[in-house]
DNA sequence: AAAAAGACAATCATCCATGTCTTTTTTGCT
DNA sequence: AGCAAAAAAGACATGGATGATTGTCTTTTT
């Protein structure tokens, strides 16, 4: 039990935001009119702050993840922080957003690649779990269970993935579409399984000797549940 | 940070020095002597604030369960609160212990059914899961993630927890170690599946439909792990 | 009956995170 | 150069949570 409990969300931003009328200066995005104005450097001071959560995200946790540590990771100051980001509610979108913009071009990336071979594709989605985007998705998806304002950004966000993600394997396996019960189990133990191994290497469930069998056992599942080769 | 040192003796006495100066030392566990004094109201009340604290960490996650919230969801006052646990951790250490325990009489219980059969040890195990025990107990491990403290009284839990639930098995089908390998790894996937598909149910990641064609799939995969009856 | 111990309540001082406001330092540009 | 706006830094007021202290009432114990 934590000497405090920081939660950044406590008010409704929205009606606070809109009491005052003279705030309505910052745009709510840097101005892509000018072309190349050296003020996007603003940009580059945004992405260092969004990098800074997720970095406090997997260091300190979702709960100890305050606007003063995320502003000493990025080396800037609360108040230039607060100058890209009226409240820590924002900041919190936006990294929520390039996270998942994060996870999505990895995963892209992942199918770009000439190979279709099953273990291959497992073996990128793993890498990616290990990664700390994940580590630090899973915190907000863990918060959001009790937070009606996380969850409100968050829920559209993750069927999006995981739509993305059938998406992906629909268009990679075609034929795959003749047996949908098969289809949709091997996406679900796929994701199941790899991510659930993620979250309990993390949370002292789940011993790292165990991995790489399950792995193997994974692949095997799903390549049985693909439409055999014809011969 | 916290020592917390019995400092009865410690204070020069107020203006309440009524009684005789000389501060006995209190011994450190009050006698016991009489077996039955109506003070098990005490361990009535001690029960109470641990339950209030589990269902605080359902209904509003481990950073948002805060001193104040137990007491008010346990009909007391903070100060009362304060008397049975010198402090917060204190109280979430002995939730900690109470849900463990849980946790353990639920699937030793499911392992005196007298049917071993794989069907029915997963669908207890995963009824289990669906209980707020586990939830509170999630969430407990992934604050452990980044709170040292926390994860000194989660970790050792969680270890036993593991060995029990194998040595449960173990002893359920002992025809099982021969084939170690099998064993483990069909050990490792309940586990990674019947928790990961309870987590992503709470955090949004997964669909309710799914999660039956996986539970019989898993239990299709088990009896292919378990050394083949002898015909 | 007196005394000790226990259960419970109420209040205090402190800490820290948040959002707002004000001031200073860089800049981009005329 | 100079000047206004953006960027950055700092200051302030509020509020919640924590642990500690003190006080009252009840139940044992002697």
């Amino acid at each position: 039990m934590h000497p405090y409990a920081p939660r950044w969300n406590r008010h409704e931003t929205m009606a606070l935001s809109r009491s005052r009328a003279p705030r309505q200066v910052r745009p709510a995005r840097p101005p892509e009119k000018g072309i190349t104005l050296q003020a996007t450097k603003a940009a580059q001071t945004r992405g260092r702050l969004l990098d800074a959560t997720i970095r406090c995200l997997v260091k300190f946790g979702y709960a100890n993840t305050t606007t003063p540590r995320v502003a000493e990771e990025a080396g800037l100051s609360r108040g230039a922080m607060m100058h890209h980001f009226e409240n820590g509610m924002a900041l919190l979108q936006a990294t929520i957003v390039e996270l998942h913009e994060k996870r999505l071009r990895a995963f892209r990336r992942a199918a770009e690649n000439p190979e279709h071979e099953v273990t291959d594709l497992v073996d990128t989605y793993w890498k990616q779990l290990q990664k700390p985007a994940f580590i630090a998705f899973h915190e907000l998806a863990v918060a959001a269970r009790t937070d009606a304002e996380l969850a409100r950004i968050l829920g559209p966000l993750q069927d999006e993935f995981r739509s993305k993600f059938n998406a992906q394997a629909e268009q990679l396996f075609p034929e795959w579409l003749e047996e949908p019960a098969h289809f949709h189990l091997a996406m679900g133990l796929s994701q199941t399984i790899l991510e659930g191994m993620a979250i309990s290497l993390h949370t002292g469930g789940l011993e790292q000797a165990s991995v790489s069998p399950m792995l193997r056992h994974l692949e095997v599942q799903i390549r049985a549940l693909m439409p055999q080769r014809k011969v």
